[in-house]
Formats: C-alpha cells, structure tokens, sequence
RNA sequence: GGCGACAUGGCCAAGUGGUAAGGCAGGAGCCUGCAAAGCUCUUACCCCCGGUUCGAAUCCGGGUGUCGCCUCCA
C-alpha cells in the first residue's frame, strides 16, 4: 500500500486514487527562458521515479507536466534580443527536452504549452470574474483572496501572518495587498481578452492548462517546494472558486538542491546547469547522488558527493556485466523494493537494497535472478543500464586498435581481433626477460587508448574501459 | 516578525520504542614482478540538557545550530 507526504496535511496519507486505478498527476514544468539546472534535475528526477513508481504498481497514469512560456523574464530576454518571445522559447524547450532525454527522464504523457492554452485562461478568469472571485482594475485582473476561505491552508501560512509578513507586494490597483494578477495589461506583447490587450498571470496558467488536459479534480500534483507558496496556493484557490470541486487530492513537494549550504537558483547565481554537471558525471551518477536523499530532503551539491555517487553507481550498473538477462525474478526482494517505495518513497532504502542485490550477483549461485531483478528495479528508478560495460562490437574495436599497428609497427595483416594479444606477446616478451621497464611502457600506452591490462598467473587479459 | 524542516561514523544517508540499512572514502588481505581493475573482510551508541519508560537515535519539554517559505524561483 503506497503512503505519500501530502503536503495539504503536513502527513503521510495513503494513496487512494479518485476513479479506480487510475492517476492523473500534474508537475509544473519549467518556464523556458534559460537553461535548465541542478535544481530541476532533481525536481523532474523525483516526479520521474514518482510516474515510473505508480505505473510499476499498475496505476494507469496521465503523467501532465507544462511549459511556461509567456513570463516576464522571457519577455524581457526576448525584448532585450530584439526578437520574438517564441525564439527564446524554443530554444530553451530544446534545451530542457534535451536535457531530461540526458538524464533519462521519462516524456511525460501530456506536455501542454501555456501559449496554446489562453482562450482556457481567459475563460476561467470570465468565471471567476462573474462569480465574484475576481475583479477588473484598469485592465488587470485580481482575484479575491479573502473570498477563498481555504487561502493559506496548502502552505500552512497563516492569512493573517501574511500580511505582516516583509514582504507583501504592495499594489494601489488591489483591494487586499494578498490579491494576485489573474490578467495583467500588456499593449506590447499581449493577446486580446474581454479586459485589456494583456497576458495571464503564472498561476492561472496551471490551472487551465491542468484542467483541460486532466480534468478539475486531479489526484497528485507536484512540484518544488518553492511553489508551495504562492503559486500552488494561488492555483488552488482559482480552481477550486472556478470548477467548485476539489482541485487536487494529494499535493507533493520536493527539496532543494543546495550548495554551500544555500538553495540554487537563478537568483542566487548559484546554479550549475545540467549540461555542466553531465560534463563530469554521467546520468547515473546524478540519479544515485540525487536518489540517495529523501525527495522532500535537501540535497547539497559538491564533487565528493558527486564522486562518491559516480562510484557507487558505475559498480552497481556494471554488476550486471555479462549476465544474459532474462524475466525470472527474486520475489522477495521485489517484496522488499516495493515495501521501501511505498512508504513515500523511500528511495534511500530501496537503494540499499539494489546494493544488496549487486551483493547477492557476486555471491550467489543465482546470478541470473538477482540481476534480472537489479536491472527490473533499477529501472524503476531510472537509472540507465544501457551504460553497463558490454561485449564491445566489431567495428569499435577495429576503431580502437587501428592507431596500434603504426605505435607497435604491427603487419597490417593481422586481424583487428588479433592486434591486443600480439601486443601482449611483444610484452611478454619483456616481462619474461624481466624487462620491466619495458612492459611498463606497454602497459601505459595501451591504457591511453583505453585498453586495460591485467596480469595473471594464467596469463594477461584485457579489457576496454 | 509569522510558518515549516533538519541535526546519525571521515563524507553522504536510512532508521519513529527493544540495543544502529546502504553508498563513498580509509584500512587489511587476495591477485600482480610492481601496479591498475576486480574480489574478500573491516570501523558509530545517534547535537546538548531534562523527562516518560523495564527499555529511546526513535516519544515529551527546554536549549543550541543549520536551512527553507512568507517576492520570481524546481
């Protein structure tokens, strides 16, 4: 039975779909005006294994996850390009595609865009304008907080605590310093509404856009923790005066990553982006360094940890090394797996036993079982075992050893299969005359073409890195 | 000021009442001419004070420290 962290409880609740088995679940997305950073591999990561976790256990799931792209800060780069808001929008889209598809983050079932969306917008302000939630105000829209008697509850903050809080946005145009934009006027970039020439504001975005492709009440929706307050609250307090129901029964919120102990982020100028970090560490290092903490836990980014989860996760990918997989599987530890996962996602745990399992391939007869059932579980969690060492092909290794024959003055008829053990022949050569220098500098030399050797009482193997 | 989270070995991190998962690093060993890689083995009484209990890292109270939200932010 899954147990989740809803935020809208501060407790952890089980999971009850709405309608059967079914699970619509929303993450906002990114709003595309630079390139995506460490903060939001985390973020897309944790929501990943959430959407690959639930389908494992047989949920049918609408996974919806957006792209915000009208915001002031693109219009801003835009202008300040002196070009069009969709070229900076379509680049950063490639740019974050490209890096989820790097870091093997499932494409969700739904990604909407809020520019295709706005007529959805614009009709809901309508409603909640005629209902009385919301008022026009020289040719912005506010929504009435204080008529949402719910307002602050998903953020625990409260309304009253608010307002003193330091940093109200103070605005003549509303009539309660709380109120937010619905609509905001706008003669350069807008689109036409019954209120102004405008855009919609963040927060509504969500709303239509989960609306239309999942319904008006939804089961999870995610994000990070930043978006507790205001914009989860704002959106909730929209949907629910709009559609009068429920917006979202479970609301899921994941950490931060930090670094020096502060949160990234673009504001800070802090962030490394994705692309940075796959420089040095690969997919599978990321997953394991940002799996290894608890989702709703900070994450402090630095190389040790980043190294250690590199380590850790080159040994627990390449333990299933030329094992021939198969669909036999050790129940129990599936057993073990799930009942670590359901208990919200206690990644951390489930990784110990992963770990286990790379134990038990090592020491069991049942080498096949275990490993099928690392690689099943594993890939619950989306590490990609495609990195695994395999047998390299034909034409690689003709690649690889084809500067070889001019650096050990080889016949260019020996076959490219051949050309490792006949260096390895010229280097026992040398080790048999104890020529150690010799077979030294053999052995570094191979090693720069990524060529590993080793010795043995049988004799000198090798091995491409 | 309001709200909230966290504090476990050298580093990271599980663990919500019965005497501490896992990863990394380190150490020892195997292997080797020496290495590298790999493999085997290996290191904790849980921030402080007080309380509840037969028994607490785990519950309660009080400290101290760190971080987050209250403004755009994943």
């Amino acid at each position: 039975m899954l147990k989740i962290y809803n935020t809208l409880s501060n407790k952890i609740e089980e999971f009850k779909p709405i309608e059967n088995n079914k699970v619509k679940m929303y993450v906002c997305g990114p709003t595309v005006y630079d390139n995506a950073h460490l903060g939001h591999a985390r973020c897309y990561i944790t929501w990943d294994v959430l959407y690959r976790y639930l389908k494992f256990k047989g949920y049918d799931v609408t996974y919806c996850r957006n792209v915000t792209d009208v915001d002031d800060k693109i219009l801003k780069k835009a202008d300040e390009q002196g070009v069009d808001s969709s070229v900076i929008t379509d680049k950063y889209y490639k740019s974050f595609i490209n890096s989820m598809n790097n870091l093997n983050v499932l494409k969700p079932d739904i990604e909407p865009r809020a520019t295709k969306t706005i007529g959805e917008m614009i009709a809901m302000v309508k409603k909640l304008e005629a209902d009385g939630f919301a008022y026009q105000k020289d040719g912005d829209v506010y929504f009435r907080v204080e008529k949402y008697k719910k307002y602050g509850e998903l953020s625990s903050q409260p309304i009253k605590d608010l307002l003193n809080g330091a940093r109200v946005d103070t605005n003549d145009k509303k009539e309660n310093p709380l109120d937010f934009a619905l609509w905001k006027k706008d003669e350069l970039h807008g689109y036409n509404s019954p209120w102004s020439k405008g855009r919609p504001g963040w927060h509504i975005e969500c709303s239509a856009m989960s609306k239309k492709y999942l319904g008006e009440t939804i089961d999870i929706h995610a994000g990070g923790a930043d978006l507790a307050f205001p914009h989860h609250e704002n959106e909730r307090a929209q949907s629910e005066c709009a559609n009068n129901c429920v917006f979202s029964k479970y609301w899921m919120h994941n950490g931060f990553v930090t670094i020096n102990k502060e949160k990234m982020s673009k504001s800070l100028n802090n962030f490394l982006t994705i692309d940075d970090v796959l420089k040095n560490y690969d997919t599978n290092a990321i997953r394991l360094f940002i799996l290894t903490n608890h989702y709703r836990m900070p994450v402090e980014f630095n190389d040790v940890s980043l190294t250690s989860a590199k380590n850790g996760a080159k040994r627990l990918i390449n333990s299933i090394c030329g094992i021939e997989l198969t669909d036999s599987y050790d129940n129990e530890t599936i057993k073990e797996f799930e009942s670590a996962m359901d208990d919200d996602l206690n990644t951390s745990k489930a990784l110990a036993i992963l770990f286990n399992l790379v134990d038990k391939i090592k020491k069991s007869e049942n080498k096949q079982v275990f490993a099928n059932t690392l690689y099943y579980l594993g890939s619950i969690l989306g590490f990609d075992f495609s990195l695994a060492k395999k047998e390299i092909s034909k034409e690689e290794l003709v690649k690889i050893v084809k500067p070889l024959y001019s650096e050990f003055n080889l016949d260019s008829k020996i076959e490219a299969d051949n050309v490792i053990d006949e260096i390895i022949k010229i280097r026992k050569q040398a080790r048999d005359n104890k020529d150690w220098a010799k077979s030294d500098e053999i052995r570094d030399k191979l090693l720069t073409y990524k060529i590993q050797l080793k010795d043995s009482k049988e004799g000198t193997t090798w091995q491409i890195l």
